[in-house]
DNA sequence: GTGTGTCTTTGATTTCGATCAAATTCGGAG
DNA sequence: CTCCGAATTTGATCGAAATCAAAGACACAC
């Protein structure tokens, strides 16, 4: 499904790279893009894809990701909304951008959006920002990926995901549901599904964490999880 | 060491992201900004710094690393000459900056910096395609930490490795020295140093690669190192 | 040249996570 | 509500990398 783009009532009209746009250019902008709808396990572009579109996500997730040689899917990042997906710079796709769940987005023509940036200053300013803020998260992936034990990269992604899920930055849910499956929470942190369900069943042994369901999660003891990371 | 910029023989100056700007603009930021030198293992500034400075790289290697609890050293990214470091959307540094090698920079307020970027759109529009850059090198990275095998990444990094040492993109450098020591080399890939060391012993005892003295290595066999990725 | 300290390699053993395999649970379709 | 399929959990075994420990090689100062 998609459409014409209607800023006006856009939830992220105040987060996303457009946001820094007057009225006037941001709906200049908006002409150049058109809404669609994503289900979950659509695709937006897959690797090795000419680069031809950008995209702002309004709603849902979506990740970022690659399958090597054997067939195994790696992750490197997970989008939420307004969050910016596309190479601006490259000729192809380096990952696939698969929703997780049905989402929303603004697709744009790269070379309209490329445009606009030149055209707009404040759009490369907010760019550079998203941006910015995307490797400041790609590195603490790095930094969980790179921990020896797999309870502490298990247990380091829970507390990220949490953090994610409430939607201040500071203050992590309690309660909340895994947006992601256990294969793809393996992906994410270069272990198997099993090493990850059995660390989750250890952390729950230990009273850190309650499952509920098979998405659910309570975080029993937030402080005693945060600091096996 | 320290002085002012001199940025008619800067060997990076049609590589960085002050490249963009005119010869007047680039002037007016270079008065902001000091050279300095750094000396191999010195550090620019230390994780958890307040985010004051930022930098061009315009000689040398540094990298981006920090500690985890247990004293290991964790690797985010290698810095090339060109590379900007230093986060301007962050109260404070997340990373150490520490010299690989003796390195020049260009230091500049981090403040001062940012008003340039608002005051020149062309600087924003460079740094965001440098940016973007950084994110693609460190999902690679990612990529890579995600393998299974310990043999595939550290194959994986000397390919990298080897491209890097050559100035070409395309084509990777044949012999050359590493870099980093074993100690880096372990902690980008999230192994220890007794197993990178063997890695590269078993990958010589393939014929894959050759070392010679301590830093020095030779790819005997590009394709077939390739492959192991 | 010799000596010294650090980095690197090599060896033996242990541990943790991968793999192979099966049981169980959840959630949706009918 | 019941059934079915997929996702998840659990179990047993194996293998690869970590750990513990020591020897060797190179770079530098003297």
């Amino acid at each position: 499904m998609s459409g014409r783009l209607n800023c006006a009532d856009c939830p992220v009209a105040n987060q996303a790279a457009c946001s820094a746009l007057s009225t006037d250019d941001r709906t200049e902008l908006a002409r150049m893009g058109r809404h669609r709808v994503l289900r979950a396990g659509e695709t937006l572009f897959a690797a090795g894809d000419d680069s031809l579109t950008c995209a702002t996500l309004i709603s849902g997730s979506l990740k970022i990701a690659s399958f090597d040689a054997d067939g195994e899917e790696r992750i490197v990042s997970l989008v939420h909304p307004a969050g910016f997906v596309g190479e601006l710079f490259a000729p192809m796709a380096h990952h696939d951008i698969v929703a997780l769940t049905q989402s929303e987005l603004c697709v744009f023509p790269r070379a309209d959006y490329e445009a606009a940036i030149n055209r707009f200053p404040a759009l490369a300013g907010a760019l550079l920002r998203r941006t910015a803020n995307d490797l400041a998260e790609t590195r603490a992936l790095i930094d969980l990926m790179g921990r020896r034990s797999a309870k502490a990269r298990v247990a380091g992604l829970i507390v990220a995901l949490a953090r994610a899920a409430s939607h201040s930055p500071c203050h992590a849910a309690q309660r909340f549901d895994l947006p992601i499956s256990r294969a793809e929470m393996a992906g994410l942190l270069g272990l198997t599904i099993e090493t990850v369900s059995r660390q989750i069943g250890q952390l729950e042994k230990e009273g850190l964490v309650s499952r509920v369901g098979r998405r659910g999660l309570v975080v029993e003891k937030p402080a005693a999880l945060a600091a096996l990371v």
